[in-house]
Order: C-alpha cells, then structure tokens, then sequence
DNA sequence: GGGTTCTTGATTATCTTTTCCCAAGAACCC
DNA sequence: GGGTTCTTGGGAAAAGATAATCAAGAACCC
C-alpha cells in the first residue's frame, strides 16, 4: 500500500531524531537536510499517512499549530520554550487531578502544559 | 475613550451571565439576545477593545480557536466538555508541578485543560 | 438641538494553515 | 526491463478566523 520513498524515510528520521514534537514547518527545514528538494506538501500527505498508520500522533498546545511526535511513548506532558518555541516532553503527572474536578463532571483525560525556558535558552 | 453602547452592553452582559469563556460566536449568540442586529464584526472589535481596557482575558485551549473570559478571577483551569463543546471553570491546581520540569529548565507558568462530560451531559 | 466624533453592520479583504490538482518522476512486481 | 500504480513538487485553491473598509447611525458635549 504505502511505498518506501526517501522523502517518507526523511519524514520520518527526523522525527525519531528530533525525540520532540515538531510543527510541519520544523518538520520541512529538518527533512529538508536529507532531501532537499521536498516540499511542504509533502510533508502534509506523509503526516497523514503516518497517523492513519499509527506512527504518529497529534501534540495540540493552547494557541499553536499542531505539532507532530513519534506515537506510543505512554503518559507524558509538555514543555514550550517561550524564547526558543521549541516543545520538549515531561515525564510524570502531577497530584490528584480527580480531586479538582467539579463534582457531576466525568473526568476522561487531561492535558498539562509548563512554559517558560529549556536548559538552552535560560541564559544565566 | 470609549461610549456606551448598546451593543457593547449586551457583550459585556453575555460575558458576566456565562460565567464561562465565550468564544467569538457563543458570544455573538449570547449578545444577540439582547441586541438582535448585533454583527460579528463588532463581537471582534469589542474583545479587542475589552482586552485593552483589561477588562477581559482571553483562555486558550489546545487545538481550538480563542475563547473570552472575564478578568481578575485569579487562579484557575478549564474543562472542556467534548459533548457540548462548552468550557468551564476549575478550582485548584494539582500537586506539584515544579517536582515535574526536568532539570535545567524554568517554569513561569503552567495551563492545565481537563476533559470529559460536564454535568449536564453524562446521560447517566 | 446640533455638530463632532466614535461605533456599527455588512461586505470584502487578509492571513495562516492545510488540501487539491496534475504532470512528471519513482517504486514495485512480474 | 517495462508497465502499472503510487508519490512527489509546485502552484493554485480551500477553509476558518480575524481584520479592514466605508457609509450610515448613535453617543456625547456644549
């Protein structure tokens, strides 16, 4: 069904490379280094392809374009660089988040995000 | 500055009744009650104008378009109802999230969106 | 009450992201 | 190797949200 192109190989080494989540745009410039001549187009039709899949999943953070990671990595949250606007994983979950929920409220999932600076950009 | 009018009474009054972020159309809706001929384009022009006044704060959740609350309310987080597709209020903050970010990084702040059925959509 | 200035409503334009289109090129299979 | 079918690249187009335009209407001030 799916064919084995350097343009899909690229996609998808630079996702397994990057070991973060990356928007179609950073996914382009990366791939890019591997073959130059593609397009962003391509890289639009891969991401589906890679989610109908199952190899890919959907990073969605408040007010941002969707970003991409490599799928089946278990419970984890996110971390976005305000300076860099880079996306970086966090392991672990805060406290009892059941213990918030409004009473009547059927709790199914939750999402947490932290900002602020990765160890790059903290400049002191 | 800034006159009275009534559409931007009617807006300012949906905003305080919801009790809830508004997106531009809920508020479009919600304001049209009162003032039926209201445009959406005055919904944009008066966000734009609340925000600046302070009087109004904008909640961002990930993949969807903006919502409107009013400001000042100090702390809190949001529940997204996937049935209803309204957004609620949420008391408290869970654990510790410091314990969380990975070493080297900075926390400023942190957005935490629970998910699920709110009380008046568990068809229980 | 009347003039000045701001606001409105409707439409059009813009912006961003994503998808479509199609001819050219590449992968797969025998 | 050659034919079939899928994939690609680039530009045009769609889709959704927000902003600009402008004539008509409303608020404010004296």
């Amino acid at each position: 069904m799916h064919r084995d192109t350097r343009q899909r190989r690229a996609i998808r080494r630079a996702l397994e490379e990057a070991g973060h989540p990356l928007s179609p745009q950073e996914l382009l410039d990366l791939a890019q280094e591997e073959v130059k001549s593609l397009g962003i187009a391509t890289v639009y039709r891969n991401i589906r392809a890679l989610q109908d899949d199952g190899w890919l999943e959907t990073v969605e953070l408040p007010g941002e374009p969707p970003r991409y990671e490599v799928a089946g990595k278990g419970h984890h949250h996110h971390f976005h660089c305000r300076d860099c606007d880079r996306v970086f994983e966090v392991e672990g979950c805060p406290g009892n988040i059941q213990a918030i929920t409004p009473d009547g409220f059927k709790l199914e999932r939750h999402e947490f995000v932290l900002y602020g600076l990765c160890d790059s950009c903290t400049g002191s």
